[in-house]
DNA sequence: TCAATAGTGAAGTAATTACTTCAGTATTGC
DNA sequence: GCAATACTGAAGTAATTACTTCACTATTGA
């Protein structure tokens, strides 16, 4: 593990916590600021802050500070790189799958 | 971090790894062995089993042993999975940003 | 101006991860 | 039976993660 991070990893590892694809789900409902984000999970907002900063890194949200307020929103772009790079492979797989149904049914016609 | 995690949890979190997505974008084009998933990778067999165990622990990826040989395959039922829990948060986010513009021609029609 | 609000930052801890090496077992083919 | 192949498992290490608490700064509004 000496690798440094590419965004599909940061993304993939930013999803793979509860706390931070609850804080995705919220955001998918409209902008929210910190403590919105914060209120609904059991832990200090210093964790919720560090959950958020690993979400932002990832470029999976923005945030924007207006006086005292941080405001956080989904950004869709990134959601559909994560999303295109499982398709892609899904899509991959089941062509493949397909083309070997053909070839099994054309060995068949043939026999 | 007391969660028993989730298998949503579990496949993020392979999907993180550099290493294991190769190995899924390689079984992307139809099984493999361990050595053969192994082959490309800089790293010892050793490692290459856990990370399949890794795979194989979220449920993307299925392996049968026959005789000494381990045969990988990907399970594209839980490749749907990730990828829907993304399309969904992703389409909220959209369908949300509709209803935004649609309002705003709205009062502008009434202004 | 002062108190409440909103968030930041550092330090510490326990658990987990990504490897390594080395030694082992099971299967195959001659 | 024996050697080569294919994989498994345990133990160790360094780095990272997911939190905590506590102290702090910046902004707002009465």
């Amino acid at each position: 593990m000496l690798h440094d991070p590419s965004q599909l990893d940061l993304m993939f590892q930013a999803l793979a916590d509860p706390a931070r694809r609850q804080m995705v789900d919220r955001l998918s409902r409209g902008p929210a600021s910190v403590s919105q984000l914060a209120e609904p999970l059991a832990m200090s907002l210093s964790a919720v802050v560090q959950h958020l900063n690993v979400l932002e890194a990832s470029g999976l949200v923005r945030t924007e500070k207006l006086g005292r307020v941080r405001t956080c929103q989904i950004e869709p772009k990134a959601l559909r790189a994560a999303e295109n790079w499982i398709n892609e492979r899904r899509l991959a797989w089941e062509r493949r799958l397909d083309r070997l149904g053909d070839f099994l049914a054309e060995t068949k016609d043939e026999s």
